[in-house]
RNA sequence: GCGGUCAUAGCUCAGUUGGUUAGAGCACCAGAUUGUGGAUCUGGGGGUCGCGGGUUCGAGUCCCGUUGGCCGCCCCA
């Protein structure tokens, strides 16, 4: 018999595992329900060309892509923003403003595996659509920190960089520097933190060298960590693009103050995201210690949906990944044990009051109870111990003597004891038991 | 794509310079136990030792290849 693998970077949930699964996605959901956003889902397969047309061809290697049936180039989707772009640019103008949506959903990424990594992954993507100010932000900042704080976690357990690509762009232009050249600056800046001098390498070979002082002011830039170095520092330069984008500032990180969410967020230049797409405010999670890859990231992408054949639509949005962040939470010990017992266990005597049993069973699981019981014949011993290790909160004993009785026996495993009730009774007194919590 | 490391039961792991029919704990099932709690005791099922080839009288053990896991690099939407 031939015998099967996983593919590789692929994931099985067994019940264990999907339970843990689904207690992220649930307070991700309760979370993303109390801000106002509209959950959404669209399809796990889509043209190849969607994905072309927004990162360019190098990242097909990425992506788990073949051709179908019908000569279509098709992928499985390695990210959700491009499918949220057309969902939104289909139908922008009929759809109710502020457009505030999110999505739990499963990607795949042809990569190699690290420790949070695989080639399938979750991801809860929250946007917002036709925002062009900071409102937006504050709004998607907010929910990130609420998603995470929902399991427990703290100001000491995860931060927020917050980044802009505008300012980068605006000041680099005040240095003299054209469009082409900025952008090539930023890829420098977003791996100086791992290689440093190394990563301006590209640039040089592309431009040449930077002059010391430019270079100088570059790295200065970079490294302000906060909000009076920075102003510190644009005053100096007296550009009006920059005033402006100082006042959207202020009005973010005053708006985060006022939720109670300073904690939570750092000023970090450094952060410019390798992704080109991105046009104002980016800012990515990441764990204090430092040990774990980014938890979310996400930013402004105001002109995406239009590249992608809608209509001009500023959009800010971001994405936490299950796999660090599963890693986190069982770091800090924030992930329960789910142990998901019945609510009431049902020992049975023998055939005849098996009978009896199961109508009591069946109206009590009609009636919203989560009910079990042996599904074979067993000795009661085995039955009561079945019933306790199942974590039920009651047994509902069926045996010869209170079938006699016309009664059913209940006993509170808690509590230890047992009353006996009759039988046409067992529902209303299973229900009170519970609804007295 | 590159490098390191590992692979024996569902899980965690033993397995001696290569030597008879590959073991333990946990988990699972059953019995002790014909009506009351996670215990105990006894027993049981479960293995192509990742896969393929080679060396050898003989390979879980040595050699080569391969697949897969983990860790790191590249990348990270």
């Amino acid at each position: 018999m031939p015998t099967f693998q996983t593919l590789p970077g692929f994931r099985e949930f067994y019940p264990e595992d999907l339970a843990r699964r689904n207690f992220l996605f649930r307070l991700w959901r309760q979370t993303a329900n109390t801000f106002g956003f509209a959950e959404y889902d669209a399809p796990v397969l889509e043209p190849l060309d969607l994905y072309r047309a927004k990162s360019g061809d190098e990242i097909e290697a990425q992506l788990f892509s073949f051709t179908d049936k019908g000569g279509r180039a098709v992928a499985l989707r390695p990210e959700m923003t491009p499918t949220v772009c057309r969902l939104v640019g289909a139908k922008a103008s009929a759809l109710k403003r502020p457009i505030k949506w999110f999505s739990i959903a499963e990607f795949y990424r042809y990569e190699r595996m690290q420790k949070g990594r695989g080639r399938c992954f979750f991801q809860f993507n929250a946007d917002i659509f036709g925002e062009p100010g900071p409102e937006a932000e504050i709004e998607l900042v907010a929910l990130l920190v609420q998603c995470l704080c929902a399991f427990g976690l703290t100001h000491e357990d995860f931060f927020v960089r917050l980044s802009d690509r505008n300012l980068w762009f605006y000041y680099l232009e005040a240095l003299g520097l054209d469009p082409e050249r900025a952008r090539g600056i930023l890829g420098a800046i977003d791996k100086y933190e791992k290689l440093g001098d190394e990563a301006f390498k590209g640039y040089s070979e592309r431009f040449g060298a930077l002059t010391p002082e430019l270079k100088a002011r570059i790295l200065s830039f970079l490294e302000i960590k906060s909000m009076t170095a920075l102003e510190t520092r644009l005053t100096d330069i007296g550009s009006e693009k920059l005033a402006a984008r100082l006042a959207d500032w202020k009005h973010l990180l005053d708006a985060l103050e006022a939720m109670g969410l300073s904690r939570f967020v750092e000023v970090d230049l450094g952060v410019v995201r390798g992704l080109a797409y991105y046009t104002g405010f980016v800012f990515e999670a990441f764990d204090r210690k430092g040990e774990l890859r980014a938890l979310a990231g996400g930013g402004r992408y105001d002109d995406l949906v239009e590249k992608l054949g809608g209509p001009a639509l500023p959009a800010v949005g971001f994405a936490i990944g299950d796999m660090t962040f599963a890693l986190l939470l069982e770091q800090r010990g924030l992930m329960p044990a789910i142990a998901q017992g019945p609510d009431v266990y049902a020992v049975i005597g023998g055939a005849a009051e098996r009978r009896a049993a199961f109508a009591d069973i069946h109206a009590l699981r009609a009636a919203g109870f989560r009910v079990e019981y042996p599904l074979k014949e067993v000795a009661f011993g085995k039955q009561f111990k079945a019933g306790a290790e199942s974590g039920a909160k009651l047994a509902l004993i069926y045996g010869g003597d209170e079938l006699a009785k016309g009664v059913v026996k209940i006993r509170d495993l808690g509590q230890r004891n047992e009353f006996e009730v009759p039988r046409d009774q067992v529902l209303a007194t299973v229900r009170d038991f519970f609804s007295r919590g």
